[in-house]
DNA sequence: GCAATAGTGTCTATTAGACAATATGGG
DNA sequence: CCCATATTGTCTAATAGACACTATTGC
């Protein structure tokens, strides 16, 4: 058995975030495998050191089981361990969080076996498997820290977005509303760097169209 | 051998901060066992699952190999893995960051067999073991930016401090000299929720004596 | 023109930085 | 009194939030 004296069982699991709309989703699947078969969790699954170059790359593989799409922006969130997490006995899941633009939210399917779903992050409407609320809990607070400061959620947008569609994706994240004059104040200082206006492209609709952005090349959040 | 096949090797390193008068210090040591040894690393060592409850126990048992003092605040920053990091084979590091008031210095050691230093945590002078100069860069990284944002330094200094004194800490950990005025005015805010003035203590001195603060309890970063 | 959305302008209260002024100890 | 440090006050430029205003499309 995995987790006994010498070694405990390593598992990567992942919050892989996506709008749906204009609200915040991520991704849980549900079990086909023991323990805990048959409830709700995140994606995750064993590293295997013969495969994965490193934790991010297992998360990675775990992922493409589940997703038809080379998913942009991984990041780690921290390592959750312990005796107990696991009735495989002692145990690690290092958490990434992921985001899929919202565009490709089709690129996300089970296998005929296993059922997916996405829900809302602030209240999943189910216990999920092993650690995973709190799990769940730490990416989504990870994910709205990072957002505060130092980043735009460009990575949930589809290549061309308007800069009220950002400021929806930014709403979603937080769930607050923001003034539209205050956030675009601020996005004019970011512009150029992290985005660019796509010169002569605009939105169609019934009102008046929007100008279309996209991310630049190299960005980083 | 450990880190073949099916587990990797896991092991808990630890950056340890403190104050050395003004200046921000992180403690290395040299390495006694192999691999690498004789060169300088950050402490640290082996997930033993039948002594951890978890990661976090792990690093604080670790720890107290080198250090006569619980410490009292220790933080996960992440994960590093690879097959190629260690040469012991596919392995994982979990880091970890400590803080040890100033006047708590003394009661680190090393045994008689191993030597121990306080560096510059911007330059260590030397190179370390393992990816360990990526590691305290990035746990110096994230406590920099916890200090920016939702914290203060306080678990740096002894159990009675000046305003002064926790002014010249936050200035070494972030590098950058900050206004005595404006940061009064921001402390003012979090005064009786994080500290508290002792009253009618005064630090004695050549000059005005500067009133003591302490932590109170229950105080969290 | 009207509805709806895109995009800009303005006013004001708050804040942060710079720096001056005052207070209090030891010599 | 002088010096060094502690502590407080003031001025100002920058910022953020609220909200009003203009612009442009489809109908």
């Amino acid at each position: 058995m995995a987790g006994d004296k010498l070694f405990p069982f390593v598992t990567t699991d992942v919050a892989l975030f996506t709008l749906d709309g204009d609200a915040l989703r991520v991704l849980v699947v549900k079990r086909t495998n023991e323990p805990e078969r048959g409830r709700w969790a995140l994606p995750g699954g064993a590293l295997k050191p013969s495969l994965d170059e490193d934790l991010a790359a297992s998360a990675r593989r775990v992922l493409a089981e589940k997703v038809r799409f080379d998913i942009p922006y991984l990041e780690q969130v921290c390592a959750f361990s312990g005796r107990d997490r696991d009735s495989r006995g002692w145990s690690i899941s290092v958490l990434f969080y992921a985001l899929l633009p919202k565009d490709r939210i089709d690129a996300v399917a089970g296998h005929k076996t296993e059922a997916i779903e996405w829900v809302d992050p602030d209240r999943p409407g189910r216990e999920l498997a092993f650690d995973h609320d709190r799990q769940l809990a730490e990416a989504l607070a990870q994910l709205r820290a990072k957002i505060e400061h130092d980043a735009l959620p460009l990575h949930l947008l589809p290549d061309r977005f308007t800069l009220t569609e950002l400021q929806r994706a930014c709403e979603a994240i937080t769930g607050e509303a923001l003034d539209k004059s205050a956030f675009r104040r601020r996005l004019k200082l970011r512009e150029g760097k992290e985005f660019v206006e796509v010169p002569g492209e605009f939105a169609e609709g019934a009102h008046r169209p929007a100008q279309y952005y996209r991310r630049t090349r190299g960005f980083r959040f």
